[in-house]
DNA sequence: TTTTATTTGTCCGTATGTATA
DNA sequence: TTATACATACGGACAAATAAA
């Protein structure tokens, strides 16, 4: 067995046993390889092995800490994200970070059945469970439709109420494409996860009552801290 | 930007253009500590990035290898492997490596509602595409309703034409449970994967026309080879 | 606001172990 | 059996980000 493997698996312990909770930072690589009687780089290794199990994530000149627990994320034809963590018993917020218009590309115009020269309204953001980013997401809607979406939702701070506004009550989810993939350092710091962090990648459509396009939405989730469940209705 | 970053970059493109196919060994770190004209360690740096991103893997004492294109992978009420992959224009195989019965855990109880002592058929293999590995499953069946299962399956060498022969002819997805995890050293094994890839787990419960529960069934998919897709019938 | 010490990130060099061909 | 190639471990140095003074 690898130095840095019992090593690993001797801190994966102690931070599952309490001594180190959620959001505590663990002691210094220096510190670290004292206690060991190793080699720096040693460490490294095994908080490194840590990490890309988002037990623990590293953030440079602060230190190494230990990741929040799994949450549980059903995903059916409608998305409540506040209900859903609700649900879990932890308490849901939401962070949007971003609002603008801008012409459509061409897989947001394809997805969205607009023509090429279309507008769409682009809102970015991340959620949050317990403080904790469980995902990020990017959402694009027809700017034709939906005219007055941006200053809605300046006024509300909320996507659904600020959909509600603009007259569209009920929207389900149409098609969603899943994919795992390393998360890129911008994707890792809206997460607060370590580079190179395994998320979800969710892209769904989600369509009014007859039927017609009126979201195109990427959500990241955070790695291992989120299960999807799928159920038919 | 990093060395490491920038030799893993040209790598991935120079793989990504074709001057490494699926299945190429790349040249070993020493000659590639040569080409680039950095440490040793500099360039085991970028490769393992890229085996974190399932594009190529290590065999020790072997080479680093290519690993293959991904795939799309529907995932219906019905999951139809074969027909899935034949649509991507990929030749499907699937292999059993083991069929076993014993008594359930509370778990499978618990999915197939079982009572604690009822006993299952449990089923092991991989999925191949091309001769890749693009999941390993582990599938538990009752064994009171399908007692002749384990034999139809040796001599059918299908598990679909099994439950054909046991009387089941069609089932529907119940429920589907996905994580990102990261592949255990057995699993890394099972889908020719380096160990501590990303993989996407799915536990799904099968049911018959009348609701049912018949099979309990966890599927691993190769980290980034496969996207899933989830649309309502 | 600026400086300074701390802490992680990157890179080089060397040596030895171990699986593979 | 031998040479090759990856895996592990140690040592040192400096850069970059952070946080506290």
């Amino acid at each position: 067995m690898a130095l840095w493997t019992a090593i690993a698996e001797t801190l994966r312990a102690e931070i599952a046993a309490g001594l180190y909770p959620p959001g505590a930072r663990l002691p210094t690589e220096a510190a670290l390889s004292d206690r060991f009687g190793v080699n720096r780089h040693t460490i490294r290794h095994a908080l490194k092995s840590l990490a890309e199990g988002d037990i623990v994530h590293a953030r440079r000149g602060a230190g190494v800490f230990v990741t929040a627990r799994p949450a549980v994320y059903p995903l059916g034809r409608r998305v409540r994200f506040h209900r859903n963590i609700a649900a879990d018993g932890r308490s849901p917020s939401r962070r949007i970070t971003r609002v603008e218009t801008r012409p459509a590309s061409e897989a947001e115009a394809g997805a969205l059945r607009l023509d090429g020269a279309a507008e769409v309204h682009v809102v970015e953001g991340t959620s949050l469970a317990d403080g904790q980013p469980l995902a990020a997401f990017q959402s694009v809607f027809p700017a034709g439709r939906f005219a007055g979406l941006p200053a809605a939702i300046r006024a509300r701070g909320s996507i659904s109420a600020a959909l509600s506004d603009c007259g569209l009550t009920d929207y389900t989810r149409a098609e969603t494409r899943l994919t795992a993939q390393l998360a890129p350092p911008v994707l890792a710091l809206a997460l607060q996860v370590a580079e190179r962090a395994a998320v979800l990648r969710s892209v769904a459509v989600n369509v009014d009552a007859d039927g017609v396009p009126v979201e195109y939405g990427t959500t990241w989730f955070a790695g291992e801290r989120v299960t999807l469940t799928v159920s038919p209705d």
